[in-house]
DNA sequence: GTGAAAGCGCTAACAT
DNA sequence: ATGTTAGCGCTTTCAC
């Protein structure tokens, strides 16, 4: 092989559209139109355009188009907390919906720094950003603001419920309804002493979860006293502290609804540790339907949430607010209740 | 609230710099210059256009910016599968050790369509991207085929280690080593039939893991006979469904070494539905070290992938490789053993 | 220390 | 059907 001078290890510099249309032989305008397919131009140039980009390796620079177009392309997905495992599966269907439409994602944990979001915020009205796909509550002090003020921003929040009508369109499930089917399921199988495991008390959705509820036991005719309530974390660890605990000073609950998956397996093992059996013992619901609940041992009674059909309306949801001006709206989307062995005695 | 015509719901476009400049009383130059903390500027007129910027909500157009610079800022991570659950975790770290050195980046679920990664290799010569963080094993040949011609591109690769020496720089542990230092540990924990669940024969990481194995048994005199390698693929329910099969036709294994701690789920599900015991009727053990194999019943002896340092280092990496013209390198990171009860008699 | 001007690569209005 | 031209918003010489 041939020595190189050093320069030569950085290719020459990737050919432009100047240099697509002097091979081919016309215009860089013409070659625009050709690639884009737009009407005015003939099979045979269009042919011709293409064939040279295609031997020169040429890629259009996004740059160059999103300064020009005013538009971008690309939507930017911010993220409370990626430790979240809803997420592999969630920005998987995000990524793919978005794709399909011809979009690029670009994610932004936010967790790390609480600036961090308003400056994307920033970005999104210079025309860095097409839009916004929040996956959380949360949602930076400074895009609810310019909203109410008036303006019409491309954003659409998933994975959690708006928590008041704040102008935001989104895609969620009935969180509430939710829970109530899984404490109403626990109910009907003869559990009485049906206790929860609350997420934290500020998180919305531990909020509507726990709401649920309050309202099953109190529809089904049974009590929710204090002793049946521990509020806990959302991690697999909390659950486990709360299993070690559970019922040390008062009587043992006999089922348990957790406000989500990974609070349920901690819960688990912790009753587990205690020599308790579940669901002999006590029953154990979770929610979220974490792919690990159905292999659980016991597996593990809980709520489907619809990730996938969350990530594709969303992206759906936010292409239509970018490209056809359309009205915010919320969607509610169904959720279905999965019944495995962790409810059921046997 | 006064009624507003349909136009005023859009903001007023954003500012550009020459409207900073025009509030600050100076030319664009200087706002760019003030903004950057660039040398030949008073600390006055600095003070002054940072106040205007602020109070307008100044955002550098990134299109605008990148274009002239030749540079976006942008770091794209390709990922072949985001459900490989050590996503989240790295993920999560890339973003983080990419938002320190002042990147964005971009997600491309690659297993979707084969053509999509050749798009961005494209985008990556047009200048669109800065540089490309390998998730995966998997390159597109485009970038194989410059880089064998000699270009210098900046791409690493982590998570997988390197298949042969291919011109791509890594961050990766020693998977041999660390599938050897599990099987050592179970011959030493006195079991004699060490059994591999492996994963599918040609991903490279399966390869490297059950050479590790083979090692390990020669060097502790152990039989690695055909009836103790399965192979399997890397999900829960390849785990399981090797769980139901194993040993029907001859005897059981001792212990078996699973080369992921998923398929090691799913296989402790399916030996626990055949009635046997773990540990104590075979003795289990993963590799990955997800967040849940610490409250498996029982905990999972397995292998933690340093996630984090790969992350970072792979992200500081690739910023040498942009910003320095580094030369290609592969870098090996420490691999942890972890003995959890899964693989002790008790 | 600051301003004027050029130009990054592209697309769209207008001319031919 | 195709070419010419202007300009998106920014940074950076080069003058002053």
């Amino acid at each position: 092989m041939p020595k190189r001078k050093a320069e030569d290890n950085r290719l020459a510099r990737s050919p432009t559209m100047a240099d697509i249309a002097r091979i081919a032989g016309v215009s860089a305008a013409t070659v625009s139109r050709a690639l884009a397919g737009l009407p005015p131009i003939t099979e045979e140039t269009r042919l011709r355009v293409a064939q040279a980009a295609k031997e020169a390796g040429y890629a259009v620079n996004r740059h160059a188009r999103s300064l020009r177009l005013k538009r971008s392309k690309v939507m930017l997905v911010l993220i409370p907390n990626l430790a979240n495992p809803n997420f592999p599966d969630l920005l998987m269907h995000i990524d793919r919906a978005a794709y399909d439409c011809g979009y690029d994602i670009m994610i932004a944990h936010t967790a790390i720094d609480p600036h961090r979001s308003d400056r994307y915020v920033d970005e999104l009205l210079a025309g860095g950003l097409d839009g916004v796909l929040l996956t959380a509550n949360y949602c930076p002090p400074k895009l609810l603001e310019r909203i109410s003020a008036g303006a019409r921003l491309p954003i659409v929040r998933t994975l959690s419920p708006t928590p008041r009508p704040d102008g935001i369109s989104g895609v969620q499930i009935d969180e509430e309804k939710a829970a109530y089917d899984v404490v109403d399921h626990l109910a009907r199988q003869g559990y009485r002493r049906i206790a929860h495991l609350g997420g934290p008390p500020k998180e919305i959705v531990a909020i509507a979860r726990k709401r649920g509820w309050e309202k099953a036991l109190s529809d089904h005719g049974l009590d929710a006293g204090s002793d049946l309530y521990v509020s806990a974390g959302f991690l697999i660890n909390d659950g486990r502290r709360a299993g070690a605990e559970l019922g040390r000073s008062t009587a043992l609950p006999d089922a348990i609804f957790c406000s989500n998956d990974e609070s349920a397996y901690g819960l688990i093992a912790g009753l587990k540790e205690r020599g308790l059996r579940v669901p002999n013992d006590i029953a154990v619901a979770g929610f979220d339907d974490l792919s690990f609940s159905a292999v659980l041992d016991p597996p593990l009674t809980t709520v489907r949430l619809p990730r996938r059909e969350m990530a594709e309306k969303s992206v759906w949801k936010l292409r239509a607010l970018i490209e056809e001006d359309t009205p915010n709206d919320i969607t509610i989307l169904e959720h279905e209740l999965l019944i495995r062995s962790s409810s059921i005695r046997n």
